[in-house]
DNA sequence: AGACCTATTCTTGTATACAAAAGTATTGAC
DNA sequence: GTCAATACTTTTGTATACAAGAATAGGTCT
């Protein structure tokens, strides 16, 4: 498997550093990765530029590029702005929102449920993600459908450490309910309210996480 | 001039499309753009890579990359989320803000004043980014700050145009007033109302140009 | 021994060369 | 004259080659 091939390269690239495997602050090597790919540098390199604008990697000239993790100020930061985005969608959505769009969240809903009953991880990240989609969809604002759903992908990885915490699941599901409602009854304000909440929990939870996994170290 | 030389271009080439030098939809041919930096096509390329994901550019593979300006929808769909982004910068910086931001603030807003009364376009534009930035920096939210900053550099040219409006200057400084006045009494809601406002009716003044540029050409 | 300078090596940045796909023009058939 | 098929041209995508800056190691002087 040697050439002819790329394209993909920046998305693979990214779930390589999504996944975790390479840490903050490490070094990628251009002819390492572009092996490992099984292509040139040339490719390689224009997938870097890619990745760069978003925020997952440094590039500094001469020097190379450098995997760049939030690190927890950051997340609980980006935390705040993802809540504030969410408020934003829920606010609009509460009056533009569709009946199919409403039939297809209370789905979502559903087969959340089922994941926390059947303690499928993965499907309840399938179906979570599903659930926020809608409404960010449904807020009628595609530019902001998308910088949400961009920021949504981003803290995807931290979201999964929150949820260890006990009974937190159930909670999550409690909100998702409140937000359903409010949605229906075209609540504006207490849909945008629960939404904020319910993700501004999910940075307050890190943030608990952070700081008890920090005084374990010490 | 011919080679050694690049790292600057992707910011020259983001230059040349913000300045309109291209229309929405021209192709952005490799090798004349090259020739034109003085430069091969790998950097060039290279640059590409990078502002494609600010949606400045779209790159379709085996077709090239077009120019894509945001059109009257998405440019609505921009300043609704800058509205809202602003909104969010206020209502965290109406309790954080220090004092000496808040001087900073009232100083910029007094040059602004001076550059409406000069009749100084590029001095405004340049006071008033100041003043906005401020309250991004003073949200306390440097990721916020940084996404909002970005956004706003976005806008900045389709700004411009919705300035011809008659007294429009004007009304603009004394919104700003009543944004630094709330944030001195640490007024969360009313500075967020007031900011938010402030920029929603730039969208809404631009929606207004852009229908009467239409109605005028049929 | 430690600091400083130099030679070597490694890595990035860029040009060029070539292959494959898309686009264009020319020819021929109806 | 229009349409289609084919040859030709243009342009993108990628590999490779080379140049220059950064890192490193080895040696020298104090």
């Amino acid at each position: 498997m040697e050439h002819r091939r790329a394209d993909t390269i920046a998305e693979e690239l990214e779930e390589l550093i999504f996944s975790g495997v390479y840490a903050d602050g490490d070094r990628l090597d251009e002819v390492r990765l572009a092996e490992h790919f099984g292509v040139s540098r040339t490719p390689l390199r224009e997938a870097l530029q890619r990745l760069a604008l978003s925020g997952l990697v440094e590039l500094i000239p001469r020097r190379g590029a450098f995997v760049r993790q939030p690190g927890p100020v950051e997340l609980l930061e980006m935390f705040e702005v993802m809540a504030e985005l969410e408020a934003v969608c829920a606010r609009l959505a509460a009056r533009r929102i569709s009946d199919t769009a409403l039939t297809e969240l209370r789905a979502a809903n559903e087969s959340c449920q089922q994941a926390v009953e059947a303690r499928d991880a993965d499907a309840y990240y399938f179906e979570n993600e599903r659930f926020h989609s809608i409404i960010y969809q449904q807020s009628g604002n595609s530019f902001l459908a998308q910088e949400a759903a961009k920021l949504h992908k981003r803290l995807q990885p931290f979201r999964r450490q929150q949820l260890r915490f006990r009974g937190r699941m159930a909670q999550s599901m409690a909100e998702h309910e409140e937000i359903v409602r409010a949605l229906e009854n075209g609540a504006a304000n207490p849909a945008a309210e629960a939404l904020r909440n319910h993700v501004a929990v999910q940075g307050e939870k890190f943030h608990q996480l952070m700081a008890s996994l920090k005084s374990a170290a010490e």
